[in-house]
DNA sequence: ATATTATTAGAACGAACGTTCGATTTAATT
DNA sequence: AATTAAATCGAACGTTCGTTCTAATAATAT
């Protein structure tokens, strides 16, 4: 998956290639989470991942479609870890914790991976910003009727709002949480889901 | 208010200053809404506004003050408008009523405005950016504590964490709202209200 | 060892950027 | 009508940007 869209697909003789390829990632998500994507240049992602301005484009023909394939990884990998826990999530609330847990776990682990993901998505055009669009549209369909299935026959709240509420809460994080500051993700992520499964009990 | 760090501040004799300023504002908040702050040309801000590229100089010493201006305009109007609000409401229940109707009917009056906000803080730096963080902090303080009264003694959330969940919830609107497909602002600021209103009850 | 391919480096390109400056026009004051 | 100040304009500046090109190096295969 992570050679998508590069310059020189799959005959691969020599193992340098994928790792020059992630330390390229690494170094881009950086640079784009403290510069944003547009202040973020070509030749400070290449210097911090230690290779010549020209070098970045024999990995990606343009800057654009590096961040396109940084936001490709990151999501994807985000849905199929939480594919993966809401297997084993089997009542309503369990899969909202699943849901809950997986972004924030995911978070806290690749802060700036997802900031760039939550933060440069308008940054995309075209054809990559609707393959994107694609993922975060599967992404919002998992949480979607997870909540579904968290609100009671009587209840009163619309299940598409609640996810954008839910959304909102956790994209937003990446502008306060510090690790120094709030060294308890479990906590966190507790508080939030009981905020919101009780919410959506709301008549 | 409005001509706060501009070049040429009291003596106004020809009041097309302040309409002039209000334009360049409108464009800027267009501009920087659709392209981010990095990506958006003082040129286009300039011909948005019907100016010369060098006539934005007269109103602002710098690009960034311009950045500074706007968000300094639109949070400290967000903030009076919600302790105004907050005089009219007595219930814990009603002021957090007032907090979310503030943020919301304000927000569909201004999305640029606000998007900027919630969009570009980051791209402040030094004295600009600890100014607005001021007026952030203000604006914090007064959900926190709205919040805090909404919580009951047997309750077990944090009123920190709520408040930025809540902030979350709120700023992230930007994202997915559009006056077209929900038209029913009223609705959906109910239905925020109800969920947090509920999920800080949790035990 | 030689040939071949994968990878990197350096220099250069035109374009766009934020900002400055002096001249010019417009409006207000006397 | 003459004077002064406010407001705008056009041209130009030095920088930085994304991207390209060609040549050089490193690794693999024959």
């Amino acid at each position: 998956m992570l050679e998508t869209n590069t310059k020189s697909p799959p005959v691969r003789r020599n193992r340098q290639y994928e790792k020059r390829l992630g330390s390229i990632l690494k170094a881009a998500s950086e640079v784009i989470a403290d510069d944003g994507f547009e202040g973020a240049s070509v030749r400070k992602v290449a210097a911090k991942a230690g290779i010549g301005l020209s070098g970045i484009y024999y990995y990606f023909k343009s800057k654009d479609e590096m961040l396109f394939a940084l936001q490709e990884n990151t999501f994807s990998s985000l849905v199929e870890s939480l594919e993966e826990r809401l297997k084993q999530a089997h009542s309503p609330a369990d899969k909202l914790k699943a849901v809950i847990d997986n972004h924030l776990q995911f978070f806290s682990q690749q802060m700036d991976d997802l900031k760039v993901c939550s933060h440069e998505i308008e940054s995309l055009s075209g054809t990559y910003y609707n393959e994107i669009l694609k993922i975060r549209r599967d992404y919002y369909r998992l949480v979607r009727d997870v909540i579904i299935e968290n609100i009671p026959r009587s209840g009163c709240i619309d299940a598409n709002l609640a996810a954008l509420f839910l959304f909102g809460s956790l994209n937003w994080m990446y502008m306060w949480y510090d690790r120094k500051r709030n060294p308890d993700l479990e906590g966190l992520s507790n508080q939030l889901l009981k905020i919101f499964l009780e919410g959506m009990k709301a008549t």
